[in-house]
DNA sequence: GCCGTTTTCGGCCCGACTGTTTTCAGTCG
């Protein structure tokens, strides 16, 4: 459930963290783990903050006060903190490396430094192989051997899974135990429930009578590799597609506090179980308890999330918002947003089709998208420059749109729009003669080269594309790939201007390696009030199932229905793209 | 070190599992 640190501040910010752990500090570690949480959460935008609000910006950050704030500042004036240079100096171990180890805390990292002289994996590795931490005071065979077999997952963990790999397997492992004859409820909780665009486990809980016999069952099931452990209430195990599945199991009559506590990051939950002090409560996985004095305290509350939080004077925050954030503020004040519902979007407005580099024809592309129950899809083959994909020119654009006019006769309640992908070129023009894009029902346009332009060259290029007034959306505006490409350097909130005033769209693509707008940005775009779309970029018939993606980004976004303009049905479509060109 | 309808001091979430220990510390979520 914890969110590893994926920049160099939050790594050193977590290193405090596990320093002051070994120095037995009693709040410190939290408080530096609360800051590299946050600081990892908020990717290039703590830079921005710090850049144009300075300490006193970075102070409103959540976890992050006065202290923290100037070794930030330090940070980033000197490219290094000299509190944490000398906390490397009395003990120079690499504990961030150390510590993504399971099973290796804070103490552990500090008796292997302080016994063993380990400062790093390579020297774990020799001791292990020389039996030395099972001397160590307080170990044994049995810890040694299991820190053995962590690091050799962890040498060969595929670390994080993209959502849209992971959810299905998840889901799999869902229906498989809801067959067991044992298993009364079911479901997923955690990350995967939030909708979180990586996922590095996947956590269930499921309700019974008969914990073990359910633990049994888990443990047993066809997806499981190896065992971590397995007690009466929960177990831990390593799938064979190279990330772990914990299952809790509990008492059905509690289902709702227990999906409760595992679906929330552990922000949402400290935060959610501190104000439950405040007011007289207690909140666990078995529920929330008012706290009588001198007497045992009294569940209140344990069957639905929604009692819980009702109970508490809160509306419930859909799983989407549990990240800690505003929701809690939010739903204290009765003024959560109505999210977008999934199977919201009515139509696809990215699909590639055979006449580029997709796999099928457009009629193939409309059978599939109709048969989900879409009304229309525009067709956005790309443009001539990018010769790799078999681009069109404004010939072959023509004659597409002759064989798209013969197929729209042919289908029933289903539209195919006049459409393209057209890359926007280095000096910001447009891959089509403004002739030929005006005879379009539905432009996009995107970036496919020169990735690595400066701030303000890149943000100059999309601005002078979205100009233009053929222009109706712009395709993957950040062109990351998770885990493969970093996203290209745009000012947002200046695209973000620009997009409110040319009504240009932004797209939420739903690839699952883009997941492009993310939700943080999303979320800046709905609070801008500018429209949005959510596309799968089709290449292939199956890629329409990939829908709801986008809409879990959108609702980690904060989006309503009426933010996604593809929402809208056909003749709603239609009329908001002629109004768009008049 | 952070934070505030208990606000500049004095609190800081809660429970399960493991291993090595005869009652608990460390880790995790």
């Amino acid at each position: 459930m914890v969110m590893k640190p994926s920049n160099e501040l939050s790594k050193i910010l977590l290193e405090f963290s596990i320093y002051h752990a070994i120095k037995d500090d009693d709040f410190k570690p939290r408080a530096y783990e609360l800051a590299s949480e946050s600081v990892a959460g908020l990717g290039n935008q703590i830079r921005q903050t710090w850049k144009d609000e300075g300490i006193k910006g970075l102070m409103e950050l959540p976890g992050i006060g006065e202290g923290i704030a100037k070794k930030i500042d330090e940070y980033y004036r000197n490219g290094k903190i000299k509190e944490h240079v000398k906390i490397k100096r009395e003990m120079p171990v690499e504990m961030f490396q150390l510590s993504q180890i399971e099973g290796l805390g804070p103490k552990h990292i500090g008796e292997l430094w302080k016994h063993l002289k380990i400062k790093n994996i390579k020297d774990l590795k020799q001791a292990i192989s020389k039996n030395k931490l099972q001397e160590l005071p307080g170990w044994g065979k049995k810890s040694q051997a299991k820190i053995a077999r962590r690091l050799k997952l962890f040498e060969k963990a595929s670390g994080r899974m993209l959502l849209g790999v992971i959810l299905p397997i998840a889901e799999d492992i869902v229906t498989d135990l809801k067959k067991n004859k044992h298993v009364k409820r079911c479901s997923l909780a955690g990350s995967i429930r939030r909708r979180q665009e990586t996922c590095g486990d996947i956590d269930l809980i499921a309700t019974t009578n008969s914990p073990e016999k359910v633990i049994d069952a888990f443990c047993g099931l066809r997806q499981v590799k190896s065992v971590h452990e397995r007690g009466k209430a929960k177990a831990s195990v390593r799938l064979h597609i190279g990330i772990d599945a914990d299952l809790r199991v509990v008492r059905d009559e509690i289902y709702g506090a227990t999906l409760q506590y595992f679906t929330g990051n552990k922000r949402h939950n400290v935060l959610l179980r501190q104000y439950a002090l405040e007011k007289g409560y207690t909140l666990s996985e078995y529920g929330l308890f008012k706290r009588i004095k001198g007497k045992k305290d009294k569940l209140v509350a344990c069957k639905t999330e929604k009692q819980i939080y009702k109970q508490l004077r809160m509306d419930t925050p859909p799983p989407e918002l549990r990240v800690g954030d505003e929701e809690l503020e939010a739903a204290k004040a009765h003024k959560l947003p109505k999210l977008i519902p999934y199977g919201s979007v009515r139509g696809d407005l990215q699909v590639q089709s055979d006449w580029s580099d997709g796999s099928a024809s457009i009629e193939e592309l409309a059978q599939a998208a109709k048969s989900q129950g879409l009304q229309y899809m525009a067709i956005t083959d790309h443009t001539e420059s990018l010769t790799i994909a078999n681009g069109l020119n404004e010939k072959r654009l023509a004659k597409q749109g002759k064989e798209i006019n013969e197929l729209n006769k042919k289908l029933r309640g289903f539209k195919i729009l006049k459409g393209t992908e057209c890359d926007i070129l280095k000096d910001g023009t447009l891959d089509l003669p403004n002739k030929a894009l005006s005879k379009l029902d539905f432009v996009g346009i995107a970036i496919h080269s020169h990735f690595s332009l400066s701030q303000k060259e890149q943000t100059a290029r999309v601005l002078k594309a979205m100009s233009n007034p053929n222009v109706h959306c712009l395709f993957h505006p950040t062109c990351r790939l998770i885990g493969k490409r970093e996203a290209i350097k745009l000012d947002m909130d200046e695209i973000i201007t620009a997009a409110k005033k040319h009504r240009v769209l932004l797209e939420i693509n739903c690839m699952p390696d883009r997941m492009d707008l993310n939700d943080r940005l999303t979320r800046s775009a709905v609070q801008a009030g500018i429209k949005l779309v959510i596309n799968t970029d089709a290449h292939s018939p199956d890629h329409f199932k990939l829908l709801h993606l986008g809409e879990s980004i959108a609702r980690r976004g904060w989006a309503a229905k009426s933010d996604i303009l593809n929402t809208k049905n056909t003749k709603q479509l239609l009329a908001w793209i002629v109004k768009k060109s008049s």
